[in-house]
RNA sequence: GUGGGCGUAGCUCAGCUGGUAGAGCUCCUGGUUGUGGUCCAGGCGGUCGUGGGUUCGAGUCCCAUCGCUCACCCCA
């Protein structure tokens, strides 16, 4: 049997209301913020990841669906939404237009990972991003948008972690720090923890061995590293979410997947996950733009993942589509009848009913018990080529009339 | 890539220490000389993930393999 490759998964139509839900509520949310949505190709030039999100990163290294496109062209499918989004401001240069440029995303990304809860090879993201405002109202703005989001779609448990990663030298100059640090203490460390002193410092603070947390007790923070103007913009940030409210921790530890972040970056999770607990996050990327070729221009955005979101949302009882009419055959082998039940569908569907003809020959009482199971209103058993019943599902009421006149009928019967 | 758990009808599952497959739901037909929702009866539907091995005999034991799933890693 041929399956859905794995990390794959089909969305059903028992899946999609809860799927409509999100994209009306992004929708609402984004576009009164003034969010203009945005789609880009499900491939892009590979060099555009490998330069935008970061050569050194596991999504680069390890996670990308590459391919050549036959013309010795390396592609990849997206892995992540930035990068493409910022690639389509330059080419179209929306520069131009009047700033910030505010956009969102709902599209599908491709991660060649091991699957898991919440985690998959082709997931879903809805996405925002601002191009061209560099002020803390902006990264404030865009918390508090996703904050919105997740509580409209009842996401339980949320925890919003904040840090700033200041500039690249900031955080280049930092690593070594710590890098520093821990190899001097590298003897109290968790041996897991010590081969990765090169590779990853920052893990060290999420260890959960004894040792290990001792000595990151006493490492340095890259909070207390950061520049003036890194700092006040921090502080910005804060100022504007402990006004509207917001709860938030600061976290010193957070860490991203992707270089491409600079100042203010945010991540939420929630409890009603697994080991994948973060449903969305994002960060500034004041570099961003310039480094994939365009003008200098501030950044920022998130991402949340849709399967994480509706993990951790309530799940919705599938309402049942409304059905007006079903039209059926009292003969099956009638084919005079069969035609007019034919246009009597037709006819009722043009009336704006929301109309279904038997299709499978099903005996009569079977498409009764089906027009049943459909939650039809009225059923038209056809006759002949003159006369039809029109029966009334509520209360089973039935009467004969004209083929033509089944649609008018229910019409009369259904004006409130 | 690594480790744990699990693979029996479309779905949810049963099948004791090996004796050559079962239930409920769904679906279809009939009970109603065309008329649904309850009920009753019948029917469709399974190479027991796959391939080897042990055995007179394997869904049941052994090995391998594939898939699903959870976790590590990492991230949405």
């Amino acid at each position: 049997m041929i399956q859905a490759p794995k990390g794959t998964y089909d969305v059903l139509p028992a899946d999609q209301p809860a799927r409509r839900l999100l994209e009306t509520h992004a929708q609402r949310i984004l576009g009164a913020a003034g969010y203009s949505r945005i789609e880009t190709p499900a491939f892009e030039a590979t060099e555009l990841f490998a330069r935008g999100v970061g050569e050194a990163t596991d999504i680069v290294q390890k996670e990308m669906y590459s391919f050549d496109d036959g013309g010795g062209r390396s592609l990849t499918l997206r892995p992540e939404g930035t990068a493409p989004v910022c690639r389509a401001y330059i080419e179209h240069g929306m520069h131009k237009l009047p700033a910030p440029v505010k956009l969102w995303y709902l599209s599908s990304f491709f991660r060649a990972e091991n699957p898991q809860r919440g985690r998959y090879r082709q997931f879903w993201q809805v996405g925002a991003e601002v191009i061209g405002a560099a002020g803390p109202e902006a990264d404030a703005e865009l918390i508090v948008l996703l904050l919105e989001l997740l509580e409209e779609m009842g996401v339980s448990g949320t925890r919003l972690r904040l840090a700033s990663l200041g500039q690249p030298e900031t955080r280049g100059a930092y690593r070594a720090e710590l890098s520093e640090y821990l190899r001097a203490h590298a003897d109290e460390l968790a041996p897991e923890v010590r081969s990765r002193i090169e590779l990853n410092p920052m893990r060290a603070f999420d260890s959960n061995d004894p040792g290990t947390r001792a000595v990151m007790a006493g490492a340095p923070k890259l909070i207390e590293r950061l520049a003036p103007e890194d700092a006040e913009h921090f502080a910005g940030v804060r100022a504007l979410l402990d006004a509207a409210g917001v709860r938030y921790e600061i976290d010193p530890t957070l860490v991203r997947g992707l270089d491409y972040y600079t100042r203010t970056l945010f991540e939420f999770t929630s409890d009603a996950l697994g080991a994948q607990s973060g449903v969305g996050g994002g960060g500034r990327y004041d570099r961003l733009i310039e480094q994939l070729g365009g003008q200098a221009t501030p950044g920022i955005g998130w991402a949340a993942g849709v399967e994480r979101i509706l993990l951790a949302a309530p799940v919705m009882p599938a309402a049942a589509e409304l059905v007006d009419l079903l039209v059926t055959v009292a003969e099956r082998d009638s084919r005079p009848a069969r035609a007019v039940a034919f246009e009597i569908a037709r006819e009722a569907r043009r009336a704006g009913l929301a109309a279904q003809l038997e299709l499978t020959g099903r005996s009569l009482k079977s498409a009764l018990k089906h027009a049943d199971r459909l939650k039809a209103r009225y059923v038209a058993i056809v006759n002949d080529a003159d006369t039809a019943q029109l029966r009334d599902m509520t209360g089973g009421q039935q009467h004969e009339l004209a083929g033509g006149a089944v649609v008018a009928a229910i019409l009369r019967g259904s004006r409130l």
